[in-house]
DNA sequence: ACCCATGATGTTTACGTAAACATCAGCCAC
DNA sequence: GTGGCTGATGTTTACGTAAACATCATGGGT
């Protein structure tokens, strides 16, 4: 009778051949199996052909663990973002995913269901047992500093979105001169003052966002309408739109992303407020379909991809080199003017 | 004089306390440790205690890399993406990235920035070394055939968005049923027949929205319009919507994705044909921003969530259980009605 | 002819964990 | 009281890799 594999066993084994497989197959010994595979120069070619030859047959891969056990490393990055909702975050990651391969590291996503403290806490302590050299925090950090203290000290930390230069290495897109670039963009236009549309309270982008707006119309002289507030969404860009319309002295609003742009389009459109004749809009991000709104929406250029490219260069560099550098790296933005912005048709002063 | 660290010495020690560590502060086996870091009945209340109190002392971390190695498991999942251009990719990551989380199971990416047969197979080669006990693959999968043969065999594999269901169990989105839904809801206000815009060529998604939206026409006794082709962007929807503004006959378009469904409504509305007066347009996928289009776009609604959280039951099915079973899974649509639908102002036939 | 540097390869060991097996005290049944 | 059973804990071992060290030819210099 034909020996019988156990039904509930615990796990069928690895199908997977060893440097030893290999080594016994090729005539040699395992370690020089390891060189072969590391690439050692060294080994004479006959038997690092006979090696790879076994190598192929017997279908060898290296174990990863086995070998993050041994190195002490496990070349991957984890990312922490507080959901995949906001296009920013999401290209800042693809961005952080591609250079990290190039790197020859992983990435590894650590999703954030809701932004409250415990989960972060959570998905902190996910990540202590997790297989990570370094973590990337693309979030809001104010529910942060609480949840990195049970960090697992060797793991760096670098953070996106933030305001947390001093106690981490910060990247980020230049919210200020992004949104300084927009209000002069408009105020050159000969626009009396520009009024807002600002993100949510609680995220730091938002913030230096709405403070730049402040601080560049308090420069060239003029008041500050009333703030308005979204939560990044287009629907509160709609709603918010609604009051600006009824604002008959509304000639111009900056927007503090293109998705709310969209909404206050639509809101302006409905009131019979023509863009850019009656008011001019302006967003931030570019995000692909900026060039398709009605009419194309004026908006502020974010590179992603080079604010990912910085962070993980930013984060090997600690990770390899013990560099305990802080302090915070901006990215330029770059105005990309289309067809919702224009003078006002009874210019100001 | 001091004991000197080596300057250029390999690489620093881990400041991680191991079992070893814990056993001796607490001044038990490693064993009992380990029994009580897995949580394993049969330890006295006292010593447990006191393992815990040193565990906390010392900060101790279970090493993943030790443990993956001793488990023949990683608890991960490795998924590869072609870009994370679209919404629904995006969404359906995330999606995953949680159901996994809830699970223990981690998420590695693997971007691909271009989907050439090279860069595929890259993408998995470098997936051979990687720590993933599974793969989830979501972008068209012709291109796959050829690199899958390099997995190892122990890797499962899980395709969203393919006609591979022979070869691959899938997941997905019911595209057919949706695009369906879309037609008949279409000709059920009275137009005559139903234009479409389709996605691009190589995408399995596109092709079986395409080929639905023929049948349903088939099936009422229309005769399908030419297709217009875009590439799924917004700009491509411009380019095609002027070439459907100039066909006077057509009352009722069917977009592929709501990207193009936004250039379209852009270029109609250049062109002076309104929506929904002369021209109907539907969409497809429900992105958040479809609420606030000019005007709102009545679309057919993706459960993302729904698709994520199948994949990863059904590759978790696979990894624990060896489950050999192929076959597609389909998730339903939901028809969201807004205002860029309605009757023809001169009903058709 | 002899020494030693050099290159090629083998042997030992350790990484941190957890399964398998071993030990040992206490206790109940007869 | 003795045998065996149970529960608590310790000891051994193996997972796959790669650094450190050991071995052993070969060959050039003197």
């Amino acid at each position: 009778m034909a020996e019988r594999t156990p039904v509930k066993g615990p796990r069928r084994p690895r199908a997977t051949a060893s440097m030893a497989d290999v080594a016994r197959l090729a005539g040699v010994s395992s370690q020089t199996v390891s060189r072969v595979s590391n690439g050692y120069a060294g080994v004479n070619e006959e038997t690092r052909e006979q090696v790879l030859a076994a190598m192929k047959e017997l279908g060898y891969r290296p174990n990863s663990a086995a070998r993050a056990l041994k190195r002490g490393e496990f070349r991957t990055i984890g990312v922490i973002t507080f959901s995949l909702s906001s296009t920013g975050n999401v290209r800042t990651l693809e961005a952080i995913a591609t250079s990290a391969a190039a790197e020859g590291y992983a990435v590894t996503l650590l999703p954030v269901a809701v932004p409250t403290q415990d989960e972060v806490r959570g998905a902190f302590s996910r990540l202590e047992e997790l297989a990570v050299d370094a973590v990337i925090v693309i979030m809001e950090v104010h529910l942060l500093d609480a949840a990195t203290i049970m960090l697992p000290p060797y793991v760096q930390v670098l953070v996106v979105d933030s305001d947390a230069g001093e106690h981490y290495t910060v990247v980020d897109t230049d919210q200020a001169g992004g949104s300084r670039t927009a209000v002069e963009h408009l105020l050159g236009l000969g626009h009396h003052t520009v009024w807002h549309l600002g993100g949510p309270e609680d995220s730091f982008a938002a913030q230096r966002r709405t403070d730049a707006w402040r601080a560049a119309l308090a420069e060239a002289g003029r008041t500050p309408p009333p703030l308005i507030r979204g939560d990044w969404s287009a629907e509160s860009g709609y709603r918010a739109g609604l009051e600006l319309a009824a604002q008959q002295d509304c000639t111009a609003v900056f927007a503090a992303n293109d998705q709310m742009a969209l909404g206050l389009l639509r809101a302006l459109h409905e009131r019979g407020r023509r863009v850019p004749e009656d008011v001019s809009v302006i967003g931030f991000d570019d995000i692909p379909e900026a060039g398709s709104f009605l009419p194309p929406l004026t908006t502020v250029h974010q590179d992603f991809a080079e604010v990912g490219r910085l962070c993980v260069q930013a984060v090997l560099r600690k990770v390899r080199q013990d560099d305990p550098e802080r302090g915070t790296t901006l990215v330029p933005t770059r105005l990309v003017i289309r067809e919702s912005t224009a003078p006002p048709s009874s210019p100001g002063r």
